[in-house]
DNA sequence: CTGTTAGCGCCTTCAC
DNA sequence: GTGAAGGCGCTAACAG
């Protein structure tokens, strides 16, 4: 591979002019511009990268650390994250910490290694351990989860508020002992069990709460547990895309349908909630905003170090299906009606 | 944060020992390696990755394209590689072609620009349009996809194999008029197709293959037509799990269902194909190993340049589910018996 | 507008 | 076993 030194020989100018035309820069006589490119064309010329980031400090690269590669909402994030940043030249280094906290930390050790310009993480913990966003040398921006208090930029949806909503979806369709599953770790998974919670506590009614991890199986043990309890609920709440698809699975296990047997509603609009017979009622999550939002907060902190601290809070959106009809169907026509 | 003068200085040794301490290179006297290793802690150093790079011209960094991230099954794989790759300190870089040949061509030069060190692909097109390979400064280890004669290192299921074994078990469960709802563009598809026309032939039967897009709207869409002509076919087979959920999209959307309508069988073993009701028979993929034998061939690749091509041929596991259930059932002891 | 030059931080001969 | 020095390819002053 030719290097600049080559360029320039063969564009008779020098290695200042080859770079000044790499890099855009104005003030550069047309002349020379199209001898350099002529050369650039003629060698085949890429400028070293690994030369580029030594010399100019910058990589132009950001990490993007999500919890769980496998869940489809982060997914989705990735690809718009992704999409956004390969259009600005930018790189991104995926990494997936698996739900595992010492992972996440090997990647953020990592991401400094590698001088990124910056990080979008979603924690894998609610309250990070010893993690403050200052402790590195780039920027971080929160993705999805998040504690209100915390002192970085960050992209999150409405949980208490969406938790809130679907709760009283359930509750206003008739349903009284409504459960709920959380992501015992997550942030999100707390505050989407706080407005659970809360709906219940407007409407005088007892929550009943269980704390699970966020995968499909520890879902459907614990799924199928709360569904053996006497008095059985007569819906289950779940927090997230995968503990709803564990949960759906405890009701096929126990052979319960829904809604006849136990209604049901969680978070998370993808395809398989529209499949199952009744489909799903669901918050939807509008994930490529958020991994949009994501990458502009990150680019523009990045450009301003200082300026003040950033919460950017998507609206999830109640999709009522079939799964959480009314209780006792005497009106059908409003059936479809949003509480 | 200091770099390697700054060390070699606290320590009061030469660059060059830190050099070779921090290589872990032999040849160091144990006394100069503690030395050194003290400053490194006091000093919280880490080598500039960069700078490394630049003068090793090594990057450890490999790229891994997929055709489409949102696909759970490249999901599950890119996971696969990412968990190989990390634990030996290797980098991925993922990129998203999102089907599009344009943005692989894109990427494939950006994995030029970064000078990795080997790249694993699957490819978008059947035949890739001016790609060899060859033509890159980097090997090439193909997964998924990939045309008998090519030749670059690959992983791939035995496609043509499983659906014919996919298409014999529909034939054997009674059915007759069977559809094939395959990629139009990928090599996958094509030989999917050619597994199961294989088998029609086998046993005297028409084949009615239709070649879709691989996404869940355009199967739907495909399947949606297909199953209105008449005489409808009694069984559809599809070829990847993004044409499986468009297909059973079809199905619901029709008011047809499986399999006393019609009947259903496809590729790639998701948790949802477990959820619907009944549940759907599919050609399991082993994911984990496709992902974990590419990286290692690729690995032994870069290690031994020189080395004959290597295909590694995996194999698919037919899961038989109720969705493709005897056509009459005589015998519903038989239902779970594989073909 | 253009060229010369001094490093960015590291690895790696080559002497000692 | 250790240190001195050159250079990987590029950018950014600075001088002209």
């Amino acid at each position: 591979m030719a290097n600049i030194k080559e360029v320039a020989h063969h564009a008779g100018v020098s290695v200042a002019s080859v770079s000044r035309v790499m890099a855009g820069h104005t003030g550069v006589s047309e002349a020379t511009r199209q001898r350099v490119l002529t050369a650039v064309k003629a060698l085949d010329y890429r400028p070293d990268l690994a030369a580029r980031r030594l010399r100019s400090r910058r990589t132009d690269t950001i990490g993007l650390i999500v919890s769980d590669i496998r869940n489809p909402f982060f997914t989705e994030v990735s690809r718009a994250v992704e999409d956004v940043a390969y259009q600005q030249q930018w790189r991104v280094i995926l990494c997936n910490a698996d739900e595992n906290p010492d992972k996440e930390a090997a990647y953020l050790d990592l991401m400094r290694d590698e001088n990124v310009s910056g990080v979008i993480l979603s924690p894998t913990l609610a309250r990070l351990a010893g993690f403050h966003p200052a402790d590195y040398p780039f920027p971080v921006v929160l993705i999805d989860r998040c504690e209100r208090d915390t002192t970085a930029d960050a992209v999150v949806l409405d949980n208490v508020n969406a938790a809130y909503r679907l709760a009283v979806h359930l509750i206003e369709n008739g349903y009284r002992r409504i459960g709920c599953l959380y992501g015992a770790v997550s942030a999100t998974g707390h505050q989407r069990q706080e407005g659970y919670a809360a709906a219940m506590a407007a409407h005088g009614l007892k929550p009943q709460a269980i704390a699970v991890q966020a995968t499909i199986d520890q879902a459907r043990t614990a799924a199928v547990n709360l569904l053996q309890q006497e008095p059985r609920p007569e819906a289950l709440l779940a927090s997230s895309g995968l503990i709803l698809l564990g949960t759906t699975e405890a009701l096929r296990e126990t052979q319960l349908r829904f809604p006849e047997d136990v209604a049901l509603a969680g978070f998370d609009d993808l395809p398989w909630t529209r499949l199952v017979e009744p489909a799903i009622t669901v918050i939807a999550q509008p994930t490529d905003d958020l991994g949009r939002a994501a990458i502009h907060l990150l680019q523009q902190r990045i450009a301003q170090p200082d300026q003040a601290v950033r919460r950017v809070v998507l609206r999830g959106e109640l999709q009522v299906r079939g799964s959480s009809a009314r209780r006792s169907p005497i009106r059908t026509g409003h059936l479809l009606t949003t509480a």
